[in-house]
DNA sequence: CAACAATATAGTAATATTTGAATGTTTTTA
DNA sequence: TAAAAACATTCAAATATTACTATATTGTTG
């Protein structure tokens, strides 16, 4: 695998790592939303909202619509959830050893 | 899902968005490499390799082997390979919606 | 033990990303 | 057409990451 390939496979994963940005995804899951149903959903201000969505946008992970003075996003590929699941399934195998190694390191120094 | 967690999720992406750190894991893919290896492999040099692993190792995705002076790393969790190629497909995709957006654009310019 | 081999870490300048406040743009409506 | 609504963009300071160079550390061997 040639170093361009990987320049924008790094990209991409950059475009993913920021919570903010996985958020929306996540609220993407059932469907459009609107920036401000976003910015309600989040709890976040309009200009970060608007903000991290331009970054999903350069990332082509989003498509809008407009309506009105509406704007609604959506995935564009409906694979990145796929993707986010087994990234969430990888993160709770993560935990649950990391459980499994305090458990250990707790029952090898007992409580007094 | 809260903040916290999108924010150790974020972390997780982070550690993959890096072309040598991709570049590592795909040679992982064929089983354990040293670190010798892996800088012949990249045509990286030794402190740029050591430096990633480094990275990989904080964030949890690889675990190490020492034998003698050397030091093998292998993958910890083969899940981040399915999500490899997911992100492959992802990738190929974009990729093919890309060329099809330039066929368009050229049809309706066509060349004089 | 001295020299060497393999890997890791430190230090730092360059670069990239994030945050937050302020300002623009576009569309609708009174 | 002026005001309001809904988004987008800009800018600069604060942070984080990267790339390089130099230096440590650890284990082996003559």
């Amino acid at each position: 695998m040639n170093q361009v390939v990987h320049r924008f496979k790094a990209e991409f994963f950059k475009t993913l790592a920021h919570p903010v940005r996985l958020a929306i995804l996540e609220h993407l899951r059932s469907g459009e939303k609107s920036v401000n149903e976003l910015q309600v959903l989040l709890g976040a201000d309009q200009s970060t909202v608007s903000q991290q969505l331009a970054r999903l946008r350069a990332g082509n992970l989003v498509d809008t619509r407009k309506e009105g003075t509406t704007v609604y996003y959506m995935i564009r590929d409906p694979l990145v959830f796929d993707l986010m699941d087994v990234a969430r399934e990888i993160f709770n195998r993560q935990l649950i050893s990391h459980q499994a190694l305090l458990r250990q390191v707790s029952e090898e120094v007992p409580l007094p």
